[in-house]
DNA sequence: AAAAAGCGTTGATTTAGATCAATGCTTTTT
DNA sequence: AAAAAGCATTGATCTAAATCAACGCTTTTT
């Protein structure tokens, strides 16, 4: 049930079987069928979300009723709507199973209790925040300088397994575009080569 | 010298007066001119900045010649190319000055070190990239899902000091727009009310 | 087994923002 | 003190992407 988390952990920070056991009893798990809610928005978020199979997404929905997917999360990534987690505040957008799913879930008592308990968490943490970062800000780098098409093209690259398991229209939202103008897109690319 | 960095840096995490002079040992300070740079696209960025005065930007340049600004940075604020200062790979982006501008440097070495010998760095690097990676997904939201006029109104709201010390083409470059584009978004916010 | 919903594509039309161009004003350079 | 560069604004035009609409195809629901 937690291979995938403590493979991504002990790759980070590696573990003692002994810290690892430790780490465990603070973390649960959480089946999730696809289109169940892992997060609505106006909920508090209240523990982070591990996939260790399936894809999760976050999306807002904005005041015309349109959804605009944040991120995708799928095995070995994380998710959760962080500020929500961490403020308590209410959660500006929800979070749903595009495939069933299995996650680890991290509570706030546990991730407070992990940090001051186990500094290799702390370190796991560090860098998985730094990492979340760095690809975030890739991101906003490529929206605001690239070309449509090189942007869809490193998406591709960099994201293959979404490209085969996530439709489309959700591609074309995450992006930030309408499905008609991914489709086009794509229709540019394959005549151009 | 190091004022604003220990101020920022006990808000965080308090520290005792060793564990400071511990810390600030490892620190160096640069004073830097306004247009000079501290990081050209193509070097290896060899150090993270903090800002105690003063204004940096952080910019791309795209294949057709137009800077696109990433971020800025102003008192209280951080600012590298990451990724390029944690992998060694040469940097992507520029950073200079847009005033004259005090910084406190932290080179990789340093940053090894304490992260190894100082836990409360390591807690204070891993809040300061939570906050950093909050920010960055809440500007990737605003983005995706609010009208420009909104995107500006947040963004005035959020940071009324860069409106009063950063020319206005720059906050258009920053948020995606042309300068033309910005000014008549603004004719139409003080319009409207 | 039939009906409905979901998906990707294509075409026609509209529109928001980019581009091109010019002007007045302020700041910097010489 | 004069010249040049930088800046914000406005107008006219162009264009890339959104919107509206329709169609076949597949998957899900009933």
């Amino acid at each position: 049930m937690y291979e995938v988390y403590f493979e991504n952990f002990n790759q980070k920070v590696p573990l003692t079987d002994s810290e690892q056991a430790q780490i465990k009893s603070f973390l649960s798990v959480k089946k999730l069928r696809k289109k169940q809610y892992l997060l609505q928005e106006g909920d508090v978020c209240k523990s982070i979300a591990f996939v260790e199979k399936g894809i999760l997404r976050a999306y807002a929905i904005n005041e015309t009723g349109t959804e605009h997917i944040i991120q995708f999360a799928l095995e070995g990534w994380t998710v959760s709507d962080l500020y929500s987690f961490l403020t308590g505040e209410q959660a500006t957008y929800n979070i749903d199973a595009l495939e069933n799913a299995e996650l680890v879930l991290i509570s706030k008592t546990a991730h407070e209790e992990l940090l001051q308990q186990v500094p290799k968490y702390e370190t796991y943490i560090r860098l998985q925040m730094t990492n979340a970062y760095i690809a975030l800000q890739k991101r906003l780098a490529s929206t605001v300088s690239l070309s449509l098409e090189e942007r869809y093209k490193i998406f591709t690259a960099t994201y293959p397994d979404l490209i085969q398991r996530v439709p489309q229209h959700m591609i074309a939202s995450y992006m930030g575009l309408t499905p008609e103008t991914l489709s086009r897109i794509r229709r540019r690319i394959t005549e151009n080569k």
